[in-house]
DNA sequence: CTGAATCCGTTTTGATACTG
DNA sequence: CAGTATCAAAACGGATTCAG
C-alpha cells in the first residue's frame, strides 16, 4: 500500500488540466488564501464560521457587552436591546448566537441551577483573545469611516 | 475620583429598569459598543457594514485574491470557485459582492470600453489597510483552529 | 427566569437564460 | 467578456406559545 503523493498531484494537475488547479492558484495566492479554504472546504471550517459570527447581526454586539464583565441572561438582552436601537433581538436569536459563541469556546455558560434558574454568560480567555483583535478592527473601521461615506456617495453619484 | 466597577454596574441595572439611557450604557460598556451602533443605528452603519462584508461568503475570497493583484472579471471569478471548492460563485453574487465593495471604496474598478469590453478589479489603498488587519485576524483564527475544535468537540459531547 | 418549539414572513443567495 | 433579468430556493430572523 503506498502513497504516492507526488503521483497524485501530477494526477491532479492532470485532472484539472490547465485551469483548476487549487495547489497552483495557492502557492499564487499565498497561504492567506489557502487558510480561508483549507482542511474543510465548506463553510464549517473555523476561519469562516468565525468570520461569520463577526459579521452577523448580533454576535458583535454580544461580544462587546461581554467583554466587560459577566452577564445573566435578560441582562445581556436588555443592552443589547439598547445597542442595537434599530430592534430588539428575541429570545430565539440571543439564544441561539449564544450557543454558536459557546459552540466555537468563546463563551462560557454557568448554569446554577436554583428556581427560578439563573445563567451566567462571560467570555473565555478565547475570546478575550478574539475580542482584542475586534476591537482593533472596529477601531480603524470607525476611524475610516468618512473615507467609506465618500466612497460611498461618489459612487452614488457616479451612478446617475 | 474612585472607580467602583460593582456599584457602576448595579447602577446601571437600575437605570435601565427605569428607561432605557443609550448614553449610560455608553458609559459603561465604553466607546468600542458606541461605535458599534453610533450615527445610524441600522446596519448601514460602516462598522457593521464592513464587518458584515468580511463575514459575507465572497467578500473575503474576493479580498484575498485581490490582494495579489489587479484581476479581470473571468479571471477573478475562476479564483473564487476555486478557493471555494464547495460551489461556483455565481455572476450575480460576484457582481453584487464587487459592487458592494466598490460602493465602500474598497475596490477599484476599471472598464475599458473595447470590443469584447475589459474590466479590471483592484484593491484600493483603503482595501489594502483594510485586509492587512483581516490578515491578522485570519492568521490569529488560524492559529486556533485547535482550540475551537475541541472546544467544539466539548459542547458536542456534553450535548449527547 | 431561562429558555425550547413552532410557525411564518423577509432577506439573501443561486440557477438559468439573455444581451451589448 | 462582462454583465443583467427573472424566477426559485434556502437561510435568516421574529412573534408567539409553552415548559422546567
Amino acid at each position: 500500500m503506498n502513497f504516492d503523493l507526488e503521483g497524485k498531484r501530477r494526477n491532479i494537475e492532470k485532472t484539472l488540466a490547465q485551469r483548476e488547479d487549487r495547489e497552483e492558484v495557492y502557492r499564487a495566492l499565498g497561504d492567506l488564501a489557502e487558510r480561508m479554504s483549507r482542511s474543510r472546504h465548506d463553510r464549517d471550517a473555523p476561519v469562516r464560521e468565525i468570520m461569520a459570527r463577526l459579521g452577523d447581526r448580533w454576535s458583535p454586539l454580544i461580544l462587546v457587552i461581554l467583554e466587560t464583565g459577566t452577564y445573566r441572561y435578560a441582562e445581556l438582552r436588555r443592552l443589547v436591546c439598547i445597542l442595537a436601537s434599530e430592534q430588539n433581538i428575541s429570545q430565539r436569536m440571543l439564544t441561539l448566537r449564544l450557543r454558536a459563541l459557546e459552540r466555537d469556546g468563546l463563551v462560557v455558560r454557568t448554569v446554577t441551577p436554583t428556581v427560578p434558574p439563573r445563567t451566567d454568560y462571560a467570555l473565555t480567555p478565547l475570546g478575550q483573545e478574539l475580542q482584542k483583535l475586534m476591537n482593533m478592527l472596529i477601531g480603524w473601521i470607525s476611524s475610516h469611516e468618512a473615507d467609506i461615506e465618500a466612497a460611498r456617495s461618489r459612487f452614488e453619484r457616479q451612478d446617475d
